[in-house]
DNA sequence: GTGAATGCAAAACCTTTGCAACTGG
DNA sequence: CCAGTTGCAAAGGTTTTGCATTCAC
């Protein structure tokens, strides 16, 4: 994995031209600079807002199709809360999302050492995850 | 709590005609008969579906309203699994959902005995949790 | 050069809404 | 009786798709 999560404003035109085997384009490097630039999960309309400044070309289902392409490439995690529309998050690490009610922000949460999902979970043997997503949601402290 | 859940194949008419301060009507009765009746998960127009075979006027549109209807009033547990459309469960006590990769089908998986939130994650001082969702993917055991 | 990605508009899909008619307690 | 619910059709919002053009390697 790449530590492209760790940079705090980055430069689109640093990216290399293939990241994790996916082809780079403007476009692909923009959406991504968007989404390391700030840590407030923001949705795909959010994204192509932003997006639209530095490339006022691109377009919407650009910004789908881009965001696709970095997900399925894991640069960047979907995050899906309820029935609201995707948000994307640029932390890679394992980690799940709590909403807070009254500012609707979205936190990341971590897991606490050494906490394993079979010492939680009545899963049945033979039971393979490959994916795991948990979200909250309530008042957060702080 | 009601014991409703518990139920095989419930028969509307046996429904009272106020449920957790709900005001039960024909519609939303038939409703909560078609998600008891089978523990699948059904989406909001497999319920649709089923709903009309016995009450062939009802209306998709009525039947969201009784499923939001239900949910709100905690007679029914609405389930998101990433961005598919919303589904429907019977099953009022604590748990999680895991989707069979291969089948499609979704089981409820329920966490072992003693465990608790705050053990398994790092929540700052003063959080409160009034929603909790915990979705899995992969492959099934059995 | 060539297969893949883009931009646009339109379609698809799920869910909600407005409103007149009806209903359940 | 009468507030609340239904059924219908239409609108809303998000995401996907088809296709000609353009781009990246």
């Amino acid at each position: 994995m790449i530590s492209l999560a760790q940079q705090k404003n980055p430069d689109p035109t640093d990216f290399p031209s293939e990241l994790e085997g996916l082809r780079m384009t403007k476009q692909r490097r923009e959406v991504l600079a968007v989404i390391l630039a700030e840590r407030d999960h923001p949705k795909a309309n959010d994204v192509f807002t932003r997006a639209q400044k530095r490339m006022p070309t691109i377009s919407l289902a650009t910004v789908y199709n881009c965001l696709e392409a970095l997900v399925s490439h894991n640069l960047v995690r979907q995050v899906n809360l309820e029935r609201e529309s995707s948000r994307y998050c640029p932390n890679l690490t394992d980690h799940c999302h709590f909403q807070d009610e009254k500012s609707g922000k979205i936190h990341d949460v971590v897991f606490k050492d050494g906490v394993k999902l079979e010492d939680i979970l009545e899963l049945p043997q033979g039971t393979e995850v490959s994916h795991l997503e948990i979200s909250l949601k309530g008042t957060f402290g702080q």
